[in-house]
DNA sequence: CTTATATATGTCTTTTTAGACATATGAAAC
DNA sequence: GTTTCATATGTCTAAAAAGACATATATAAG
């Protein structure tokens, strides 16, 4: 159910279309939601339904049509309501990687370092995205308070990763 | 299917029932999966179905019966090969309250300030858990690498989020 | 005395999510 | 010329997950 309020919350910010909002969904918002293209149409439709979203068609001659979504009056206040009233719940995180530390045991320092790797080559690539996207995202006129704050999330949840990692490596090689 | 990794590596340490599994996932795994206790239970019947996995019936006579489980050799093989070869996937994260920060553009600093410190009291309870556990877990004689480095996890993650409130406060005050 | 907590294991239904399948065009790259 | 990428929107099925429903006893707390 949490989903439709990400959804809302792109969407209060500028009207847009589906495909914007996947796009805007999997720059700004990887670091605290995750989702498919197939499951944001589905849901944005069901938006539609409950009347908190409603489109404008726009034809196009040379690209496909799209639709234009907006916010109803219900879709802002809904939002607002659920943000202030909704309780708190524990984030979920699903991490394969850290699951594999419970074999680290059974493996080689060569193994485990590998892995390590791995994981420190990844969140570096995201790390250096997000840097870049904080960069131009500083650079506009109309900068958004929730994206200065969530990006500011995401760089240091990359940071505090990478620097576990080396830690990690570092522990490994003096205790084996 | 990573759930079930998470599960064969936690049945891995030592023999334990599926009780005793969701115990432990939610004392050591919660910083880096979810799960229910129903969908925990579900999975071990799929392993057990799949020879992942056997279990030693325990008659006890006050409190109720329990399965033990333990690895078999495919299950243990498995794991090995699971964490060697599985690719790595981004790791997903729903965090209900980083949504929030979409409508703070709405809301007074009252308001924001109240939301930040509900997330700020419950992630200094779970800190204060985590650093208990870590000192329990230390003062045992056999002490796995894994949960070594996955508690640490959960301290530093819990560290940068709990810095990130702060820094965000501090923020909000200073441009509203 | 009554309530809550810990032990212990499950099922059932609904919702959410992932991933594949599906289509169509323009522009740029090679 | 052909392939890949960006634009744009969807459906369908299977798997994963959440949350309620279900039961039973001992012990500790109030």
């Amino acid at each position: 159910m949490s989903l439709r309020y990400a959804l809302l919350g792109i969407i209060l910010k500028k009207p847009v279309t589906g495909y914007d909002v996947v796009r805007i969904f999997k720059q700004q918002m990887i670091y605290f939601w995750s989702s498919t293209h197939s499951q944001i149409y589905t849901e944005l439709h069901k938006m539609e339904n409950d009347n908190l979203i409603d489109h404008e068609l726009v034809i196009q001659e040379a690209l496909p049509n799209k639709k234009v979504y907006s916010l109803t009056d219900t879709g802002k206040k809904d939002l607002i309501r659920w943000a202030i009233e909704e309780p708190l719940k524990p984030a979920k995180i699903k991490d394969n990687f850290l699951i594999k530390t419970t074999i680290f045991p059974f493996l080689s320092v060569v193994e485990i370092d590998k892995l390590l790797d791995e994981v420190i080559e990844r969140e570096d690539k995201i790390l250096s995205m997000t840097k870049k996207w904080q960069e131009h995202f500083n650079s506009q006129e109309e900068r958004d308070v929730g994206t200065i704050l969530t990006v500011e999330y995401g760089i240091r949840y990359s940071e505090m990763y990478l620097e576990w990692c080396k830690w990690a490596k570092q522990y490994i090689n003096e205790i084996k």
